[in-house]
DNA sequence: CTGCGTTGCGAACACTGTACGCACAGCGGA
DNA sequence: TCCGCTGTGCGTACAGTGTTCGCAACGCAG
């Protein structure tokens, strides 16, 4: 079809690069990743892929990005960056508190990789998105008068971590069956049941999870639960 | 070297399988899939890997395991065996729960990559021994009173999943860098610098956590610290 | 002894991340 | 106007990866 191998230098069509293509930016490339991330999962995401969607070669990309795991930190503190932070000042250190584990949910669930990521490399990312987020909360839990203000971030943060990271997973799980949550639920439970057979409590706790008509509102109460049990021992540790 | 391609039928040197080695059996694999995950991390478990490692056919192994997420999903559930499950009968549910916690903690760090995993693909395992530990944990949270055991083990499990996996990503990141915890924060503290340039209270947590002469017990007091904030939260929990 | 179901495995396929080196664009200076 | 330089794009290639397919050999039931 084409020209096999450069035959004369002076050929007609130059590369003349098309000027509307934005050309390639490290920042346009983690965009893009991210886009390709949230749509069809963490395994989905190859270079070569990403890099057609952009109208490059291959391995263009590695001029702005040294490997694929640093262009997942980028990936990573750039969602880290939606978080709203917690307020500078706050007279409710706990509504707060509530507030910005809340937005952290949320960013973890809208982009379900986020947790196999974390899974793999944890948070020493030292990105600015996610420094300044731990900023804010020093300055909300330090403000607030604890004690220990790292200790008790450390230990709310765990918290949300890992309840977000159970729930992600399992949204991805879902998402690849490709059937709602509800029916998921439902072709899962033979395996369940057969799981626990000869169990004694695990039964009757998972036909009520089955029995529920909204599994979704069911984890956002699941998560106030836990987030309120954390915060309570925490303001035990509140002097006076 | 060896004869290329089938000569006659009836070599000298039939396949005549060495009986020394016990065969190819499901459980071997994952124990040996296992072995590989510890010492040299989860990118570096691939199917011919395992197999040369078991004197087998890189393909071999498909005959007991369907897929080389299935091996890992029986590998999780494995080493979920190794927790130590709390006891059926308790009268200091705290001190049982207290001790549920750190047996998971330990199992996870023992197993690094376990995290990654978990990230991946969540709870939604369904493996007998990790329905197991969830009986034993339901057993222990009931028959201690409270009115929703099935929330409180959710949140205990959350907050420890959660600190178990940032610090096992952590040790990994730790591991592949080949030096000690000591020196590895050492090294890692001037770009730690740079990212919280301008911060406020950042810097003086980094440094004071830069300055302890042991990680590890400093991680034990978090891991500590935070699941007694979770315990008293639960406690308040309990009638009367 | 015959047939059959099970097990092992070599070859192959479609991909992956990434190193290398060439081609070219734009630009500062002569 | 030309020269060199630097930064960018990318075609090719390499060493892997998980997994499928079909063939060969085994142990056991009849």
């Amino acid at each position: 079809m084409a020209a096999r191998t450069n035959p004369i230098p002076s050929v007609w069509a130059r590369p003349q690069r098309e000027p509307d293509q934005p050309a390639l930016s490290r920042a346009g490339i983690v965009r893009e990743a991210i886009a390709v991330l949230d749509a069809e999962g963490i395994e989905a995401l190859s270079m070569r892929k990403l890099a057609t969607r952009l109208n490059a070669g291959a391995t263009s990309l590695y001029r702005h990005v040294a490997t694929k795991d640093e262009l997942m930190e980028l990936a990573v503190d750039e969602v880290f960056g939606e978080i709203a932070l917690p307020p500078a000042e706050s007279p409710d250190w706990r509504a707060a508190a509530t507030d910005a584990a809340g937005a952290f949910r949320a960013t973890a669930l809208r982009h379900p990789w986020l947790s196999a990521v974390l899974g793999q490399a944890g948070l020493a990312y030292l990105g600015p998105n996610l420094m300044a987020f731990g900023e804010r909360m020093a300055v909300l839990f330090t403000s607030a008068g604890f004690p220990e203000p790292s200790r008790a971030i450390d230990a709310v943060i765990a918290y949300v971590v890992g309840m977000s990271t159970t729930e992600a997973a399992w949204l991805t799980t879902i998402a690849r069956s490709g059937q709602s949550e509800v029916d998921f639920i439902a072709r899962l439970m033979p395996a369940a049941q057969e799981a626990i057979a000869g169990l004694d409590l695990l039964p009757e706790a998972y036909a009520a999870a089955a029995a529920a008509p909204d599994p979704a509102a069911l984890r956002d109460a699941k998560f106030a639960y836990g987030l309120d049990v954390v915060l309570d021992g925490l303001a035990l540790r509140l002097p006076r």
